[in-house]
DNA sequence: CGGCACATTATGAACGTTCAAGTGAACGAT
DNA sequence: ATCGTTCACTTGAACGTTCATAATGTGCCG
């Protein structure tokens, strides 16, 4: 960025000025109107209205050592088509107002998330904290993180020690399970489930909530069946599982894009969405808006709050032993798990 | 955020010290090398590596009177399902790092953009300039932004005098003339199109290039429909299309949900995309990677570098007089418009 | 050898804010 | 009248940089 100036703006010594009180009495207040008589209080804040005037926020963070930011990394290669990460960041930068802060996105076009870009953010002091998010075992993230005593939340659990770190992340069983209850309410016999192949946690946990939810509720258990991350590959998938269950019956998916994959099964044998066949995603992604699919729409605004809280409290010192937290998808029903199917699609 | 303060970091006086040299001959050293003495420089720079110091942006802010910063609002209400605003803000994130400087994004929960986000970020300093996104007819931000000289850029034509202002967009017309000759170069007879209700300027011009296509090639010009971009409506207007194409035509949609429209009515009549039928979307989204779509992908890099580069110029007051740029998207050719189609999606 | 230009490095000041310490007035207790 | 307290506000200093300018060293010429 090149360096001429602009032209010089209002600053606290102007509303000092104009308000007939020295710098120290603006700067109280603003941040501790308690100390200041209610009649300069007022005074001052009308001078502060009048001239439109803001701290500036350098000034802030060289004298108070502190950034007032949040870095967080976009991926810029691995991004999945059914990504929440947009809606996440934007919750994120909603929370970020009422902390206080703003949010620092960086990028780099490594397909792993690499230490070097956090190092640098830190060292410039361009940030005081990060949101952690795909986290996966073996990332190298939290533990430097710790070791070099910088603040992180992490959207989703830390693998390698769950029990170790700060995160949030949804509560995957609860939501499978609340898929089923949601099924067997709407009159569906017999529910399967399409997860993704055994061994990642997360599906492991949505395929456990599913399991869970047949036996406590009055459905069948259906079959279960895996796919990865991919609608061809989820079509495919679909279809051996719809091989086993017949119109009437339901299937709870781990993810929003294996929910479309048993959408366009179902529609390539002539089974209405809803009516022949209930489907239910997860996430809560634009794709599941899109094609009118029931899902469970993971608690974004209460995960970035949640964050940003947990983050807060380590600068502040306040911070409790590091612990996860679970929070509870909600269930959006939609074409996929109607009866009746409505006209249209939201 | 909380004012604890943290462990005291490397500053540039700790560089000075252990390599035994005042403040500005590191200061020097960093910002104008040509300055300082080879040997000199070596050496302070073994101790700027060795300490890993880095300037304190902050301090860099405060006396440049320069956020290093550019703002950028993420819509939170009005995302659209294929939107490609994530890649966008990607790209953006990747070409701050060029441009020395940082993105902030910042929301609010209005519909639409207000003045108030803006306002707020320019006044505490945080940022210098803005790239704009969902420019529309009587957007008031670029007239606000002009007259209080703050610099900006905008991803999409300013409507209201498309000759004022800064801004970058895609070469919608060359894009779908592109797609036309696509289709006829793999085979299709007639090439109808899909774009939206006319009066949208970008739809129009997407809606030209096709009609200039179909005469510049040898093609036959299909019928056009329009519809808005939702699902249903999109495949009950494809509906209305096929039934006046056969197999063998192709159709040039004005975005990759009505291409979508299109691929779902083609596989309800039986038809096989790619080799039954051709169809083309607009903008690269992820849904039309998810469906193996071939679309018409945003230079959304390109238009990144282009618009921090146009804000940088206004920065450093070498800005030529505004005018806007148009780029051209790619085409990435996928099953829907492949005779023998591929195995799998992508 | 003195002096002058030039290259290199060093020092003071300022960016805007807030903390720490200070001033001064009012007031009751001694 | 003197002293300590409290309240309301003010002043000096510092956060870490970089600009402007001053100081120092180096080489060259008369």
């Amino acid at each position: 960025m090149p360096n001429t100036r602009p032209a010089t703006r209002t600053t606290i010594m102007d509303v000092a000025r104009v308000a007939g009180v020295s710098r120290q009495t603006v700067s109280n207040a603003i941040n501790s109107p308690e100390r200041v008589r209610p009649e300069t209080l007022s005074k001052v804040l009308q001078v502060v209205e009048d001239l439109h005037y803001r701290p500036s926020s350098a000034a802030r963070t060289l004298r108070h050592q502190r950034a007032g930011a949040v870095g967080t990394e976009l991926n810029a290669v691995a991004a999945q088509p059914s990504d929440i990460a947009l809606p996440f960041l934007t919750a994120l930068t909603l929370s970020a107002t009422r902390h206080a802060c703003h949010m620092v996105p960086f990028a780099s076009k490594e397909a792993f998330p690499l230490l070097s870009g956090y190092q640098d953010m830190v060292r410039r002091r361009l940030v005081d904290a990060f949101v952690l998010t795909d986290t996966h075992p073996g990332d190298p993230r939290p533990a430097w993180l710790e070791e070099a005593g910088i603040p992180y939340a992490s959207f989703g659990r830390i693998y390698d020690d769950p029990t170790r770190g700060y995160w949030a992340d949804v509560d995957g069983a609860a939501g499978t399970k609340m898929a089923v209850a949601h099924l067997a309410e709407t009159g569906y016999r017999t529910v399967g489930f399409l997860g993704w192949p055994a061994g990642s946690a997360v599906g492991d946990d949505r395929r456990a909530g599913w399991a869970q939810g047949v036996e406590e509720h009055d459905v069948a258990a259906g079959p279960a069946g895996s796919a990865p991350q991919s609608l061809p590959e989820a079509v495919r998938a679909a279809e051996a599982l719809l091989d086993e269950l017949s119109p009437g019956d339901a299937v709870v998916c781990a993810s929003d894009v294996l929910a479309l994959g048993v959408q366009q099964a179902a529609l390539g044998r002539g089974w209405r969405p809803g009516a022949d066949i209930g489907i239910t995603g997860f996430d809560g992604s634009p794709v599941a808006q899109l094609h009118g699919l029931t899902t469970l729409t993971q608690p974004l605004n209460e995960i970035a709050e949640h964050l940003l809280t947990v983050v807060h409290d380590q600068l502040a010192g306040s911070a409790d032993a590091a612990q996860g937290t679970l929070l509870l998808p909600t269930l959006d029903a939609n074409n996929s798990t109607v009866i009746t199917p409505k006209k249209g699609t939201s």
